[in-house]
DNA sequence: GTCTATAGCAGGATAGAC
DNA sequence: GTCTATCCTGCTATAGAC
């Protein structure tokens, strides 16, 4: 109970939860077996049962776990920023653009964290309340506080939400539907690509903020 | 041979193209059987295998016929703007947002349409391919040609097709993640907010055409 | 040509041996 | 506690009756 016997540290379970969440991600729920999953992570059938007690338990275990601990990793350097004195708007915005196109994550990580969101993104299931409730309110709801304190004239908060979200569409986007990507732009994402991407939405954003004066 | 034989009107093959396509698009092709398909179109197992062959094949064809053929019909407010003498950018970026949006598919039709699109956009497949030689690629050209002829001063394509990347990311976004949408906006799909969602990419989008300026 | 009946296999879950 | 061996269900595909 001290130290390798609970349940966040057992490496097995560990080792399942990684299996599963790479499996998960690349080809969903459905298309994959739990004999496929086990043999991966170089254990048994029956250990998932012992572990999780069912397949969904185990998908939702990844959520709970592994992608809110990347989400939380994601909205670190929002909050960094936030510690600041003062920032300017499109200081966030690049940090928001930044955090989940080239920020925290490992480029295989922002991946998975990607491809996992959208499967669920449009069915309300468990593992979207998951997300929803621990992830992707929190982040929105910081974000447009952030907002809120640095916009030197205000702002309502229906259209800063509208902003929000046509970021997050993007930032998933670009990550999720990267065959998409290459074959329009013709081009690898390699890192002067994602810098690119980067600035663009960034630009693309913050004309969207001060936009409607030009009306 | 000459009216109802030939394999386009066959009345049990339409329905079972009908009915795959509404269970694929709402479950994803591991998680729909063919018994699920064959019951809701009212008819028996045997059947898929006589009109295609095979599950996959089965799948391949509704994107082969009913995925083209709707992307076709949003295609056709486009070229209906071609046609005219001369159009703006701004009608250009609102016909591009409505014809995704709001345009000449049912609702119903465009949430299908959506949700097979996010299926099959990250993992390049059979699928994958039809869609973006005979659907996505043609229309982006397109719509990257009526930019070129509209825009009073040149604007290097890639920076185009960044733009046409960003719209398509927020539609498909709009239409696919419908309950984040209405988790953070705390509202319902109607017409009025369609209309808002159009006039806010439309808006967003002309100001990234023109935002550099300001830089 | 149409459809029933079944083959053959893969899935998740679990009982029970160690 | 661990893991093998097995259960049973549900799948796709097809052979063959009508």
């Amino acid at each position: 109970m001290n130290q390798e016997h609970n349940n966040q540290t057992d490496p097995t379970r560990e080792r399942l939860l990684d299996e599963a969440e790479r499996l998960f991600a690349d080809k969903g729920y459905d298309a994959v077996s739990l004999r496929e999953i086990t043999t991966a992570a170089d254990t048994h059938l029956a250990a998932v049962n012992y572990h999780f007690g069912s397949k969904e338990n185990l998908y939702l275990e990844v959520f709970r776990t592994r992608c809110v601990e990347r989400a939380r990793r994601i909205h670190q350097p929002l909050k960094e920023l936030d510690k600041r004195e003062s920032f300017t708007p499109e200081e966030l915005v690049r940090t928001l653009a930044k955090a989940f196109l080239s920020g925290p994550l490992t480029d295989e990580e922002r991946k998975r964290h990607s491809q996992l969101l959208a499967r669920e993104m449009h069915r309300q299931s468990k593992a979207f309340n998951i997300l929803s409730q621990e992830a992707m309110k929190p982040f929105t709801e910081h974000a447009i506080r952030m907002w809120q304190r640095c916009l030197p004239h205000p702002v309502e908060p229906e259209r800063l939400k509208l902003i929000m979200l046509s970021i997050f569409s993007q930032v998933l986007y670009f990550n999720f539907a990267r065959p998409v990507v290459t074959l329009t732009m013709e081009r690898e994402y390699d890192q002067e690509f994602v810098e690119q991407i980067v600035e663009h939405i960034t630009q693309f954003a913050l004309c969207g903020l001060n936009g409607d004066k030009g009306k």
